[in-house]
DNA sequence: GTCTATAGGCGGATAGAC
DNA sequence: GTCTATCCGCCTATAGAC
């Protein structure tokens, strides 16, 4: 039945990436062994192999699908018919929740990319990312053209946000060790930074009427 | 003559170190070649290990070394007769300059400890930067309880002005492929928001009068 | 202290049976 | 599709001459 043989064939090849999405965020590529993701996967290195030509191109699938994610957040920007005011709070948001469920993925390809900046041309020939950009900058523009926040680089805006919510995301090592939290406090933390960051923001943003 | 000999000894080892710092920080531990470390430093592999045990035992001074800088510019918080404010300034003036001059350090310290925590606790073993850590909180819970500024979780602040400091740092070839700067132009961009990021900060913290 | 040459092992990749 | 066994190259580490 090709039905069921195709379904398996998904299945194996679905928890090999999965296994591989932990093991290359968690210790990055060169750090990353084979047989690490085979145990992960419940596998032996010889299927791995099977699904993927090598190392390298298991790596390559993974960081595409990965970076992907990490930006595919901008989306909320840029479409909706909700206010300024709105997309930053649910921008903020959704960074947070993204990152607080997979809190390796930032620094994962932050690394990644500056080990190997050739990462961002071919994984990003897809995705029209400029695009996004330039829509987030006149949204800018716009809000400030029609008095409703201060004049603002929108690129500094951008980073500003961004900064605060996956900062704390990539340092949580440290800082929990810092700071004598638990996994549980640091998570309700980072939670209760979605209002105060979006209040810091929006504070420094919006003209007062 | 024993002063020729040892000013050579630790010139050859000051190349090495700083050799080794340049490839780690970069590529990582695993990442990391020593024929790379030999090349930069320009000598051969042996004299790597006359010098140093092996490459974890050179990792782990570099680590050390790098994680105690990193970590060192709190000093400016808790040190010298400054106001609240003018110790903010200067925080973040520091960080910046620290990190600009030497942009893989900060990424490099935090991918390292979340492959590895157990460097934590080897590292600081010698630096009490949970003293300084407690120093700092009883300096913001003093400003607040004098009124000069609004209620505010030291952690919370704390990690607000890091994050805006080193973010852009390590997201450097990520945002400078998204905006189009060179590395001029990203540098003074950089350079320009040790005002804007203290403005920021303090907008949101001190109290009108 | 510095070099060349080489040992030794780890880890990615493949052959081949089932 | 999945497994075991094995190959082979790369990279760390060392031996040993100078």
């Amino acid at each position: 039945m090709v039905k069921a043989f195709s379904m398996s064939e998904v299945s194996t090849q679905e928890r090999i990436k999965a296994a591989a999405a932990k093991v290359f965020t968690m210790k990055g590529l060169e750090g990353a062994r084979m047989q690490d993701i085979a145990d992960e996967a419940n596998i032996n290195k010889a299927m791995l192999h099977y699904y993927f030509k090598n190392k390298q191109q298991l790596f390559q699938v993974i960081f595409e699908e990965k970076a992907t994610k990490v930006f595919s957040a901008l989306d909320l920007f840029v479409h909706g018919e909700l206010s300024f005011h709105q997309r930053i709070s649910k921008f903020v948001e959704s960074q947070i929740s993204i990152f607080s469920e997979f809190p390796t993925l930032p620094l994962f390809v932050l690394m990644e990319v500056r080990k190997n900046p050739a990462l961002l041309e071919a994984t990003f020939r897809n995705i029209p990312l400029q695009i996004k950009r330039s829509e987030f900058q006149s949204l800018v523009e716009n809000e400030i053209s029609v008095g409703n926040i201060r004049k603002v680089d929108p690129q500094e805006l951008l980073l500003n946000i961004i900064a605060l919510c996956v900062y704390p995301i990539i340092a949580e090592p440290i800082f929990r060790f810092l700071s004598d939290m638990d996994e549980i406090e640091y998570r309700s933390f980072i939670n209760r930074r979605k209002d105060t960051i979006t209040a810091l923001i929006t504070n420094d943003l919006f003209i007062k009427k």
